[in-house]
DNA sequence: GTTAGCACTCAAATCTATCGAGTGCTAACA
DNA sequence: TGTTAGCACTCGATAGATTTGAGTGCTAAC
C-alpha cells in the first residue's frame, strides 16, 4: 500500500497530537482539528490503514492510536528535511562567555536541558589527534616533579612524577628544552620508538623521567577514564509519566550517572557523525539498550583543531523534536562563535 | 514519664523492624520477636506509653506503630555508645590504590553506594587555608600564558592567561622568579595590599600580569563554583517506596544534580565537625530542606594539611544507621591509611 | 502487673456497575 | 467509487459498595 499524501497528513496530526497530549488520539480529534475536512469515519478508515501498514497502533481495542517507532520516524525524516531548508530566527537563552572550557560545557548542558525540558549531556571534546603544544616540568621539591601538558585547543593536564633520586633546577631546566624542543608540535604517532630512546639517551641519567613524561603525555592525550561528560536536566525525566515509574525512571538515572554507558552513546554518534551532524534514534533504535523506551537526539559539535564532541537530548519518544533540533542548532551555533572568538 | 528499660528495648524493637520491613509494626510481631516474654497486651500498653511520649505514632488508626525523628534519634544514640566501644573487624571491599586524589574520591562514592545501597557524596577537599607550594608561569604563545598554581596538599589548578602585548621568555623567566621568591610559602590571608603594590612596582610594566596572576590564585583557593563533588548511587532511592514515589524522587535527584545544594551540606556538616566525626541527621534535623524526608550520615575526612572534606550517605529515614556508621568508618580508616602512604 | 477476650476502626483489597471514548462495519448518499 | 451517518460493541477508567484483616483500646479476670 502507498503512503498517499493524505494518509500521511493524518499520520502527522496523529503525531503532533500525541506529543502534545501523551494520550491516544482518536479519529474525531482528528476530523475536528485538522483542515482536511474529512468525517471522523472516513479517517477511521485510513487510519485501519496506517495501522495495517504499521505506522500506528491501538494500545488496546477501543482505545485511539499512537505511533509506533516507525511512525515517528517518517514523522521525523519529513520535518527534518522541512527544517533543513528554513532559516529558523529562534532566540533562546544566550550562552555566557567564559574561558574555561569545561564550565562552558557545564553550561551548555544546563541550558539545553532547562530550555527543552528533557535530560541533555554534554561529552568533552575528546583531543585523539591533537598535537603537543608545550610542556612544562616544575621542580615542586627535591623529590617531585609537576608535568604540564598542554595540547591543541588549549587542554591542560598536570601529573604529579616522583623522582628516584634528588634533581636540581638546573636539571630540569635542561629537560624542559631537551623536551620541548622535540616534542612540541608532534602529534602523538608521532612519538615513536625511535625518537623516545634518542630523548632518553640525551637525557643521560634522567632517562626515567623523560619515561614518564612520555607516559603521562600518551596518558593525557588518549585518557579514557576520566572522560568528562557534563549532564544535566535527568529529574526532567519525571515530567513523563511514561519514564517516571520507579524501574525505568531507576535504569535512566543510572545510566545518567554511569558514564560509561553514555560514553558508548559518544563514541558511536561520533562514528556516524555526517555533515548535518544532528541525528535521531527513536525508541529501539538507540545505540544504548538501557534507552529502548527513550528518544535521543545527537548532535556532533566540532571546534576545530580536531576538537570534536557530542551534545545529546534524552527524552520520551513523544518529545518535540522540533524544538529540541532547533535548540540544538542554536547552541551548536553559539559554541562555535564564543569558542572562535 | 521515664524511659524505662523495658520501654527502651520495646522502642528498639519497633525500630529495628520498622527498619527491616518499612511497615508499621503491630504489637503482635513485637511479642512474638522478642525476649521479653510479654504477651501482646502488656506490649500494647508500653506502646501506647510510647505514643504519648512521642517516640513512636500510627500512621493511621487500627495500624501498627512507626517510629517518629525523636524515636529515631535515641534509637541512633544509643547506638552509637555502643559502638564506640566496639572494635570492628568489618570487611568490606577495599579501595584500590589510586594516585589521583579525584579518582580515589570517586571510587569511594561508589564504593559506599554500592555497599549500602543508599546514594553516596563525596566531596573533594577544600583548601581553604593552605599554601602556595608554587607558581609557574609559561609562554605558551606571544599572547599567552600559562599559569599553573600548586598548594599544599599537591591541589594543582591550571589558568590561561590573555596578555595585551607580545611577552618574551626571558620576561617570563623573571616574572616566574620574581613571583615564586615572594609568594611560595605564603597563605592567603598574607598576601595583603602593600605586598601586591610591591609586586606590581618590581614587574614594571608587566604589572597586569602579577595582578593577573594574583586574582587566579585567589580563584583557585576559593573557587566555590566548581567544588567538585562526587555522588554515586543516586538511584538506589528507588529502592525504598517512600522515596521513589516521582515527585520526592524528583526532588532528591535534582539536588543531588544541583551540587549547589550538596555544598550547602558538606558546608554546614564542615563547621560542626567533632572529633568523631560521624554525625547523623533524621528527617527534618536535615541541613538542606529538600530532604526532610530523608536520613543524611555524614563524616568529616582529614587527610591533613588542611585538607578536609565530606563523605555523606543518604537514604531513607528507615536506614541501616549501624551498616552504614560502619561503612563510613572502614571507608574513613581507609582513605587515612592511602592518602598517608 | 499481666493477660485473655472482645468490640471497634480503618486501610487495602475485591467486586460491581456505570460511563464514555473510540472502534469496525454496514448501508445510504453524491 | 469515495464519503458519511448510524449503530452495536469493546474495554479501560472511575466510583461505590462490600469484605477482609491487622491492629488497637478497654475491661475484667488472674
Amino acid at each position: 500500500m502507498e503512503l498517499s499524501e493524505r494518509k500521511m497528513k493524518i499520520l502527522q496530526a496523529i503525531v503532533r497530537n500525541y506529543l502534545e497530549t501523551g494520550e491516544p488520539v482518536g479519529s474525531r480529534t482528528i476530523s475536528k482539528y485538522t483542515d482536511l475536512n474529512l468525517s471522523s469515519a472516513t479517517i477511521r478508515n485510513e487510519m485501519a490503514d496506517l495501522e495495517e501498514m504499521e505506522y500506528i497502533v491501538q494500545p488496546h481495542t477501543s482505545a485511539g492510536r499512537i505511533p509506533t517507532d516507525l511512525g515517528y520516524r517518517v514523522y521525523v525524516d519529513t520535518m527534518m528535511k522541512e527544517k533543513d531548508k528554513e532559516v529558523e530566527e529562534l532566540k533562546v537563552n544566550l550562552l555566557e562567555k567564559e574561558e574555561r572550557l569545561d564550565q562552558l560545557l557545564k553550561q551548555t548542558a544546563k541550558l539545553l536541558a532547562t530550555n527543552t525540558n528533557y535530560a541533555s549531556m554534554v561529552s568533552a571534546p575528546s583531543i585523539h589527534q591533537n598535537k603537543l603544544k608545550l610542556i612544562q616540568l616544575s621542580r615542586v621539591n627535591e623529590m617531585q616533579l609537576l608535568a604540564v601538558i598542554v595540547v591543541e585547543g588549549n587542554v591542560i593536564k598536570n601529573t604529579l612524577l616522583d623522582v628516584s633520586e634528588p634533581i636540581s633546577e638546573e636539571t630540569v631546566l635542561k629537560l624542559n628544552i631537551l623536551l620541548n624542543t622535540h616534542l612540541t608540535g608532534l602529534a602523538v604517532e608521532e612519538i615513536n620508538l625511535g625518537l623516545i630512546t634518542s630523548l632518553k639517551a640525551q637525557a643521560g641519567i634522567h632517562s626515567n623521567i623523560v619515561s614518564d613524561v612520555i607516559d603521562a603525555v600518551a596518558k593525557t592525550i588518549h585518557d579514557d577514564d576520566d572522560l568528562e561528560i557534563y549532564t544535566s536536566g535527568t529529574n526532567n525525566i519525571f515530567k513523563y509519566p511514561e519514564l517516571a515509574d520507579s524501574s525505568s525512571a531507576s535504569e535512566l538515572i543510572g545510566a545518567f550517572e554511569e558514564k560509561r554507558t553514555l560514553n558508548e552513546l559518544v563514541v558511536k554518534t561520533l562514528a556516524e557523525s555526517e555533515e548535518t551532524g544532528i541525528k535521531v534514534y527513536i525508541g529501539n533504535e538507540s545505540p544504548v539498550s538501557t534507552m529502548k523506551d527513550c528518544s535521543i537526539v545527537t548532535a556532533t559539535y566540532d571546534l576545530g583543531e580536531g576538537m570534536k564532541g557530542t551534545i545529546g537530548i534524552i527524552g520520551p519518544k513523544r518529545m518535540d523534536y522540533e524544538k529540541v533540533v532547533d535548540n540544538l542548532k542554536d547552541v551548536m551555533r553559539q559554541l562555535d562563535s564564543i569558542y572562535k572568538k
